[in-house]
DNA sequence: GTGATAATATGACGAAGCGTCAAAATATGT
DNA sequence: ACATATTTTGACGCTTCGTCATATTATCAC
């Protein structure tokens, strides 16, 4: 009977989607009423399941957190993948990367603040190995997908690696300005009474002249950065920019 | 009668004596058995007090724990006034600050560990605004240190601000750069099995370009990064890094 | 259909922690 | 030595986590 093969798939489907439909649930609590308000009881309410059901998909609250983060991380990934695979010079792939980088803070900030919540130890401490290591597995996918591009570019010429420099620490470098950038943008200090404009240009500025600086070919002093930018959001990713700007009328 | 003059005074030291020592206590408590395991209870336990006189003195767990962070940040405030007072160039006083924050950050990896728990929001949510705002002040007081060397370097013509970025810019690349990368250093994420090597000096090596990258002055091209690297630790850190050494021959 | 069996859902419960507050203890001033 | 002000205490109420025996539902053989 092709019961017997059906039946567990059509289980495991209906216990997938209700997966997706608690870590949904709770992700609108997070975004609505923060981290504190965030008990499984209420979550359980909302589904209309009882806290047994929940406690069978995860071992712990913050086993659910750290699930939630890691459905972010993966659509971040997606948009890397997207912007490693633009048919451009290596140069501007990585460029596209960090505007992926950029717009998906700008788009998500507050599932990108929620990240950061996994990665105290207050947290951290009470996860299960298991979720530990699925997080560790995507930020791995993550750095080796930048890693992988400026091999290319180091094997195709763009950089030159000859000085005390190798891809290690040129990603580490890009991959730290990046993430110090987005943190202290989504920060709670308001940049702007600081006397900084708006954190992202900044950003895409600085990261134009570090490539310069590692010499990556097309330099800048060749290129028109600004129309680069464009060129890459409208190529790339035209729809989440076009989210980005409606979000922003709706608001103000 | 002095009594009277004196009478509040010593009340006053005694609860701020207490204060620090409840920190103390806490703060161990932190480091040896994580933030999960700290209660207020234990707390209460550790110091010989009741749980409702900690509470004389914080109003929230919360609260305590922002209390500590503000403490750590007040020592890095220090290593950084020490660095920018430096008689140098502005370069070479700049170096120091990274050198200071490198620093900091080894010799009290579990303190910088902590200050990130007070950046999540499921903490901030919980936070009165008092303490926030002490915080905050903390913030705005190490980046007005940044900027204002940068000033004094621009002023002083070390670099040339003719082109799209301002001292807002150069300070904000750098710090992403720091914070970035020392939060990268300091994650769980084993660099060196990614193929990193030691994040310091990758660190060191980034931000040397990224001045470069400023122009400014002197560049590293006329000049010895890595005495300037030892010269700086030893005529403003010589403590500092011996308590470093000293740590590492512990421990291996 | 019906009954046996396996899988799943439930929510009452115990444990633990936070923060409060009336009462006890201590200090101060006369 | 007494009255008054201040500080300390820990029992208590409340909330939340995570468990588990029980109830419910689904599956399947006959």
């Amino acid at each position: 009977m092709s019961a017997q093969a059906d039946h567990l798939p059509r289980k495991q489907r209906e216990f997938q989607h209700r997966e997706q439909l608690i870590l949904d649930t709770a992700q609108n609590m997070l975004h609505q009423h923060g981290y504190a308000q965030l008990t499984m009881e209420r979550i359980a309410e909302a589904v209309e399941y009882s806290k047994g059901t929940i406690y069978n998909h995860f071992s712990s609250k913050e086993d659910l957190v750290c699930s939630l983060c890691c459905r972010c991380v993966s659509n971040l990934i997606e948009l890397f993948q997207r912007a490693y695979d633009y048919p451009g010079t290596t140069r501007e792939r990585f460029a596209a990367i960090e505007i992926a980088y950029s717009l998906y803070h700008q788009l998500n900030p507050l599932d990108a603040q929620n990240i950061q919540i996994v990665k105290t130890n207050a947290v951290r401490e009470k996860l299960s190995e298991e979720k530990l290591q699925e997080m560790n597995a995507l930020e791995h996918e993550i750095t080796q997908l930048c890693m992988n591009l400026v091999n290319e570019a180091i094997a195709a010429g763009d950089i030159s690696t000859s000085e005390n420099h190798t891809a290690d620490t040129i990603v580490y470098g890009f991959w730290s300005m990046l993430y110090g950038g987005m943190l202290l943008a989504q920060s709670d200090i308001p940049l702007e009474e600081l006397g900084f404009s708006p954190a992202i240009t900044i950003l895409w500025n600085n990261t134009q002249r570090l490539m310069d600086a590692y010499g990556w070919e097309p330099l800048s002093t060749n290129t028109d950065s600004d129309a680069l930018f464009t060129k890459l959001c409208s190529a790339l990713f035209a729809e989440e920019v076009c989210r980005l700007t409606q979000g922003e009328n709706h608001h103000g």
